[in-house]
DNA sequence: GATGAATGAGTCTTCATTCAT
DNA sequence: GATGAATGAAGACTCATTCAT
């Protein structure tokens, strides 16, 4: 229990420094969110993130797992929540990036995203756990098949890969261009995506 | 003449630069693309880069800009090589990473992109770049509007906004999870979204 | 405590580099005292520099400021230990680069001030930190004409800025061509000069 | 005749590269005076600076020289319109930074005595022109002396040096705190001083 | 556990100089 | 004579990481 609190304690603070780490990326991007610059803003030492995080590599990555599996989390939630279609609505609406906070998790993933290229081993873990969502969908997918609500046509992975790209598109477009896409106009093309899907016989 | 021949050596030379920056950054990342990697892939000395491109980050955003406009052009020559809603199809389809050379632009810009983050400067750029795009579909759209192609109901704007974000989103899970997406899934995805749009009265 | 003692140990060091600069400017001139020589004669990585001074400029700017400012300490002391004519007589000895020490000092002053042409920022702060001396013996002459010690027909400032420039002209040669000018006549021209002004009427 | 217009024209090239390298160091400072930017400032490519002088730091020297000797030209042809007291009283003035262009000789010196520091060879032929100054006055007053005009008591070397120490410490104080000491001023100083030793008996 | 001083390889960039045209 | 592209060493500065306290 005493090594359990303090395993919990560890484990927060492994967290705080990864929220901190995001708030500098967001403030001024990765190639200048530097071990000394993180430790500012969490108003300690840069021992202290090393301390935490064996290797700034691993601190990134990290920091970008506990953002991305907060929406993955959200979209299980919002599958438990919904039935039929509109399970699939709920789903690709958590997907949007309908205000600040999720706006600010693919601001972060952009910023991940382009780190990856040209380095084959954040690619192959970016793209298994693109895959977990693509597979969340295709779940549903298959579910509302199977309960006749959609038609046994559409292939299920390739639509669960469809939506995740469209809320993909979308989310880039906000996070390059602030200001395009507001949250109504957002909702409104996932959800008719969906419900034209719906609509394939 | 003799001026003109060296300018246009002068900018050949930048392109070639722009070319071998590209390379690298596709090989090896943004962060490790280095002056005197890239001057290796040159093979000539760092000297030369910096005589050309005065600045690493303009060098960054010269080559960027050189594999995006080559896109849009792709576009506007799509655009003039058909008509109706043809003309909508085969623009969306410009946009998308059907071939090798495709996704390598796609996955410089998404370097590119993640650079951007944080650097208001840059993105404000990039944002210009995009609206670009955007109006090119817009201005398609509303045309089609005027022939009664398409219905007036439909947001011109939003709705070219939507075939850049779809092309997006297909690009970027191309882009981090090589292999989902073959062509022709791709194309079928696209055009269904158009004849879609067509079907809105 | 711990933060006195440190913050101590801190400016200890910033110091030591600072000194550890201007032997390296004396024997090697302010052009080729890089970052690398200066870690050199410290002992030390190039690190620790930049660790403690910022930038070149800065390490460069303390470093003169410090010497520069042990003089204006010993006039303001020479000041407080004598009275009538025999105080300014004090005053203006203290300037002149009577031993090895004060030599160099008007060295470094010299390697600084070529250093300053084209850099009106530099060039504002020296102006600044000349006045200081200007106004010392100007407040001296002052003191010494309310006492009818010295003609009230004298122009304080300008004849204090007059005893800075005998000064400054004397270092001037001593620096440049060393072995002019023994301690003995450099003080007997300054003696002049000043009961030369005692002299007015 | 041919050779020797040639030889005249290539003088004269090197005597406008001197002032253009003159001009952009008053402007940028020394260390920022490369090679490039005199060729921009002379309106012409590198390659020319370096056909008309070997090596920057000859170029650098001979603008030095250049300037400098301008001046001695000057206190020569001063001494040469004058007699008695007042050819010194001319001298004297001659050297002082009464207009733009004096002061920009003297803020040229400033620079390259700069540079002198650390770099004994710049150190040694810098001393020997100064000692062409200082002797010229030397002389001038060796001649009072022996016109009676001057006490045989006054050490002529010692007072030369002074009158130019004089010069140089007025100098000094008008290139770092431009505005100081106005052209009457800097007069009056320099004459009070040449008097005073025609006082001496 | 925490600190922050120290390291030193690595970054971009500058620059005098060379040389083919 | 003139050009300016090319060189490559050297510059200041950054930064993840280590380690003594």
């Amino acid at each position: 229990m005493a090594a359990g609190r303090k395993r919990g304690d560890h484990d927060a603070r492994r967290i705080e420094i990864a929220e901190a780490t995001c708030r500098v990326i967001l403030r001024m991007g990765v190639e200048r969110a530097g071990i000394a610059e993180i430790a500012r803003e969490m108003g300690c030492s840069t021992g202290v993130i090393m301390h935490y995080h064996a290797t700034k590599a691993e601190l990134l990555l990290f920091a970008k797992n506990l953002f991305f599996d907060r929406v993955y989390e959200r979209i299980v939630q919002a599958r438990q929540r919904h039935d039929g279609i509109e399970r699939l609505l709920a789903m690709g609406r958590e997907m949007l990036p309908l205000d600040t906070a999720a706006v600010e998790r693919w601001r972060v993933l952009t910023a991940f995203n382009g780190m990856a290229i040209g380095n084959p081993e954040l690619m192959k873990l970016q793209a298994r756990r693109d895959l977990r969502f693509t597979r969340l969908f295709a779940d549903a997918i298959r579910e509302l098949q199977e309960q006749k609500a959609l038609s046994p046509k559409l292939d299920a992975l390739a639509e669960g890969r469809g939506i995740a790209a469209l809320a993909d598109g979308i989310s880039g477009e906000v996070v390059m261009s602030p200001g395009t896409w507001p949250a109504k106009q957002s909702i409104a093309f996932m959800d008719r995506h969906i419900r034209m899907l719906a609509a394939v016989r």
